[in-house]
DNA sequence: TATTAATCGAGACGGTACGTCGAGTCTTTAC
DNA sequence: GTAAAGACTCGACGTACCGTCTCGATTAATA
């Protein structure tokens, strides 16, 4: 789920930002942030890790916390097409972040992401921005689209029902530190509906 | 919520435990870790606002995480009486934490403590342990009755419950930023329930 | 007193070196280095004042001591005609330097200079490459001169001399920082010739 | 040339300042000093050789400028007892400077510091006040007594005959870098007092 | 008149060092 | 004994500068 790069020029004078020094830096912060968590996250290792220097990073990015969200997100992929059935678009939505968590070290790097986002001004409103994006927004469509037919009541609070389904996976992940089995979103998003069903 | 101050002891040369050092250290604690945020944290401030040396609080704290923890703890109140009902002793269990979180700069203080306890070894110990003998067993007590009253369903998941209901909580103080409206844990407690009820 | 610019060429494509920009240059450097000292001057500095590149900077000189060394010796005045008396002349080869260092922030450009020398190497061979072309070789003759008609003796030491001339300047301008009278130079001649003086 | 450690204290919690730490990070101040010169200078070179932490460097000097005047004023002898002779009695006020600059790699620190006190505020006081208290003071008192017995003019400027005994040393060390010849000081102080010979 | 080579401003980049702050340990004094 | 005070080493912070490089634009000699 990459977020923008900020390399669109026109013309201007001088070389343009280096993508590949770029994508060094996110796999050494992932790296980092999965190694020694949050508070023990050091800037000077991710630029020693990805040779780059630390200038770089405090150019781009606008705070540590934000280059640690921008580095988890990279990791979150595209979220499948959900077809016609509202309760299948709705866990196509929340999927992605379950794969991630269930690959590799994903557990951490999210956790670390989190973290951040918890702790972080600018990293909290990047992870909300892209909350509110790709998951907050299309949701929306479809719990309006199911309120509309009936299948679910009118006066949900789309907050807390995107509460109900990523709050769990979030204690699974930082509090609990257990793994994370599949299907845990899609059962957390059958559980959430369940709820808001109309009669 | 007060966990074990460790001052018990038969007899021993010299002053005990100062007991009103710890409780400034664990106000300070407190007042640092909502003003500053988790990895902002610092003990120097701590031990200059507390008017303490360092050398005591690492005497008597295994990490500086356990230390938060121990310090939100100290601001969750007992659980109520919850009477004869499941529903009713299962939500009493939880609205402490709301009540905190709905409390001064409670919020903030529990966002520290659960950020220190998914960063910090020794922390999230410590926080785990409460949960399991303030929080789990207990709950595990009222499921087991109602489901051997088949009011619920027998195959649940304690943990998953537990997601359930603390997950979305911790979703609201942690990533949205946002004030806990009053009844928010009963509400999760009751739609917890009723995704478990037999038929 | 001028050093060469390196611009004569006879044919070559391309545009010849620009002189604007020299000039932009060294004047930015005799301010900056007046500002911040020799350890705090900066590259950077001159480059963003002087609205060059430091490329072009790095291009045209061997090291930032040897900019800054040239940058001073742009500003002392070609020396006076000493006449035939030998005072005279020797008298005129140093008050060059004593009005450089009593016009403006001559003094501060000139112990930025100084200590540019001393420290870097290229610096270092810049300057004496100057002291020897317009004070040591035209000294060496007029002592010999006076050598030979018996004013002073024979066996004198031409750098001892030198440094009888030039090391009380230095010493106010660098040690003492205070401003320097006008005749300190010629007098300091007029004691260095009398030390010598035969008999 | 001792200065004071600030150490002296009479009762105060906590441990006194550690001299083993402070004489170390003297020492690998002149390595530093004579091995990069004063730009090229690093107070975290001196902290790693030195088993340091630069927090104590900064703790005790108030600028790395005095710190390097510091260490060189230490390698310098105390002057000799300079018996009745006015003239010996000068010598023998800066012969210690001459054995310094002759001795290891004593020009290299001494020049080292020479260019501290010249571009740094701090170090030029510290330097200065110790000029002041064992070489213009003393100096002042012995060319007193000179004057009053008529050997030498009443009408000198004190600061000018400091210049003409250091000046040429300090050129000799900072701009020849050439080595200082046994006796050299004590010819400077013949001559300065041949210059303001009476008659 | 194009082509070509050089110059120049702008600025991105990997590094090194800056001066400050915090972690965790140790030492001294007071009680 | 406990505790406050604080010095110490170590490491990270966020910033500044160094010296190199790349880019786009411009300028002058050559083809």
């Amino acid at each position: 789920m990459s977020t923008d790069t900020g390399t669109t020029r026109k013309s201007r004078k001088g070389p343009a930002r280096s993508e590949e020094s770029r994508a060094a830096i996110l796999e050494a912060t992932r790296i980092e942030l999965a190694e020694n968590g949050w508070r023990g996250f050091s800037v000077d290792a991710v630029a020693k890790r990805a040779s780059a220097s630390k200038q770089t990073i405090y150019k781009w990015w606008p705070s540590i916390g934000a280059m640690c969200v921008d580095a988890a997100l990279a990791l979150i992929p595209d979220a499948p097409d959900g077809g016609r059935d509202p309760q299948e678009r709705i866990t196509a939505l929340i999927v992605p972040l379950e794969a991630t968590a269930r690959t590799g070290n994903g557990h951490a790097v999210l956790r670390g992401a989190l973290l951040a986002a918890a702790d972080d001004q600018h990293a909290g409103e990047v992870w909300r921005a892209w909350m509110n994006r790709d998951i907050r927004q299309p949701m929306r469509m479809v719990l309006a689209e199911m309120a509309s037919k009936r299948v679910i009541r009118r006066d949900f609070d789309l907050d807390e029902v995107i509460e109900q389904l990523l709050g769990p996976l979030w204690h699974r992940i930082c509090v609990m530190k257990a793994p994370v089995r599949e299907g845990f979103c899609s059962e957390q998003a059958r559980y959430a509906l369940r709820i808001y069903a109309a009669i």
